[in-house]
DNA sequence: CTGAAAGCGCTTACAG
DNA sequence: CTGAAAGCGCTTACAG
């Protein structure tokens, strides 16, 4: 008669006939608890199909949980970093009443040693677990493994890194976005056409993640019937407006019959801008990301499309998925893949990141 | 020095001078409290800016809160409303944990009757919100009335009702997402060329939504220097394949140069089924959502682009609207337009509806 | 190795 | 109109 009247601790607690302090004690896998006792309560845990009350847990504990984020700071070049950081806020106001505190650590995205320099900042202090944007791959590798020992679970965004060990990876599938890109510019050209791929990048780890996209693309038009000529560009080590404007002259200046350029990565607005100062707006242009400059060049229709994936909501998702998974205990996807957005003049202003 | 020890309705009640039931009553605007207590405790709950704590809230009410969905049954036309669903499980498998419970309710898509039958069933339980999607303007309206009148909030999905006292709209903006389309189909075509225009509905209500589509379409080529040609076709209120057929097979044989379609519809995927059965595949056509038998056409080719709104985010998403409302007391957005997002051969793999 | 008690910040009867 | 007490399902010292 009185059976379903506990509930949770209580009732394991009347069933195996010790109190409910033993009860939390294997419940949190503590120690100091006899063997044959263990045994009992956790036979009835799982008969009962134990289920802790998530409320309950967080109210009584006074344990906050500390998330910290490691991402690069918002740059004079380009705005692409504020979306995930708002992700991450708005992560950061849900899930606060539930006392999880995030701390949030930047780095120079051309600069490895301020990575180094934050992730041992971070490692100082007792984390539960951490977001990373890893773009230096040697150095996220190393801070992965230190993260590894200390048994902090990391999820990575926007780009991965070979790697069994992190809890998850939440972005883009990077060949994958190269070859819809392709796709979408083969209504753009016809047969015979040339194309125009350039990378733009400061730091040669970064470019690493261009290459997989590059990859996609060319992958696309490979024995494709409309047999497109594909030449490219790198500009790098230097970024800067003039430096790209000198490059993409001398290119365009040696091929004159480009119909379509594919830039790699948001730096597009910058090729965008020397196409319409120089006056070649007719040339096709795509690229990445939802920055401000760029949706100027797409409403103005110097540039035809942008591939976007959802910045925000990876900076969101990844916080989320520590809270499942530290929270909730839940089980979660290795790697999971944001959708390639296409954006054009017609649905940016819907878009959401 | 023992000021900032206590916490919550504690402190306001030592504040206030009174006990910690009288600030409840206040807090829940409940009847019996005195005028003079009331604005005392009003008083300092502004002054600390008092926010309740949600899990010692949830833990020691009884109450659960009571949710219920009020969508269409997945027919053997269209697996479409599989995804919203999905989306209202997967929030309900989140928010269960905190004493929520949400019974849905199914509607048959051609059948007035059956919307107006469960709507009433909804009210005589005692819901506290409910999430609609109101295929049939008249009925909904006057459910929604019903539901005002009993305090209850509503948040639609998919399609929006002229109707001011909606707690949120989630869904497509159906101009927009017609107005790309054709912005897509614009790559698609040379000057002069034919368009045609294919509305599928059994019903004449949903009708009125496929018609915002197609008004979104034709005003992107209004005045476009392709001067495209466009014609359409409506096809009800039979829509199964034969009909469809035998519709298609005419217009088509008076307009042998039609060299676009544009299906307002998920149905599109019968038109895929005509095109390929009677070799007209060069026949470029675009339509709408993720539906298996459609994507099964995007791979081969006979399918260029579907249009799709994250069906099952509209789902989750509607019920977490409710529950911001309800439990966290939030404020919502009236609107909430879904991304429109174009799905291709190259990236409908990793789509998340 | 184990138990009893206090407490997390609320809500809910019940008593007056 | 108001207060005191019990309780939601846990965790956290503390005592033995």
């Amino acid at each position: 008669m009185k059976d379903n009247v506990l509930i949770g601790v209580k009732e394991i607690a009347r069933q195996a006939n010790v109190s409910i302090g033993t009860v939390d004690r294997v419940i949190h896998d503590r120690t100091g608890v006899a063997e044959v006792t263990r045994k009992k309560i956790l036979a009835i845990m799982k008969e009962l199909d134990y289920q802790p009350n998530i409320l309950a847990r967080r109210l009584a504990s006074k344990k906050v949980l500390r998330f910290a984020t490691l991402i690069p700071a918002v740059s004079s070049e380009t705005e692409f970093w504020e979306a995930p950081l708002k992700g991450i806020q708005q992560a950061e106001a849900e899930i606060k009443q539930f006392g999880i505190v995030i701390d949030k650590y930047f780095y120079n995205q051309n600069d490895k040693q301020s990575f180094v320099d934050q992730s041992k900042k971070i490692l100082k202090t007792n984390v539960d677990g951490v977001l990373v944007a890893p773009i230096f791959i040697e150095e996220s590798l190393a801070f992965s493994k230190l993260c590894n020992l200390a048994k902090i679970p990391q999820v990575f965004i926007n780009s991965d890194i070979p790697n069994e060990s992190r809890l998850s990876y939440i972005g883009p599938d990077l060949f994958q976005s190269g070859h819809l890109s392709a796709h979408i510019v083969n209504y753009l050209v016809a047969k015979h056409d040339k194309i125009l791929i350039v990378n733009i990048s400061k730091e040669i780890d970064s470019y690493h993640h261009l290459l997989r996209k590059e990859k996609g693309f060319i992958s696309y038009f490979e024995g494709h019937e409309k047999e497109v000529q594909i030449i490219k560009t790198d500009i790098t080590p230097e970024t800067d407006y003039a430096s790209i404007s000198i490059k993409l002259r001398v290119v365009l200046a040696e091929h004159t019959d480009v119909k379509v350029i594919f830039v790699t990565n948001s730096r597009v607005f910058s090729v965008a801008q020397f196409l319409e100062k120089n006056g070649l707006s007719h040339i096709r242009l795509v690229g990445y990301d939802f920055l401000t400059e760029s949706i100027a060049y797409l409403k103005k229709g110097i540039i035809d499309f942008l591939i976007c994936q959802k910045p925000q909501e990876q900076g969101h998702k990844g916080i989320m998925t520590l809270y499942q998974n530290l929270v909730l205990n839940t089980e979660i996807e290795a790697t999971y893949y944001m959708p390639i957005d296409i954006i054009t003049k017609e649905n940016y202003k819907s878009y959401r990141n």
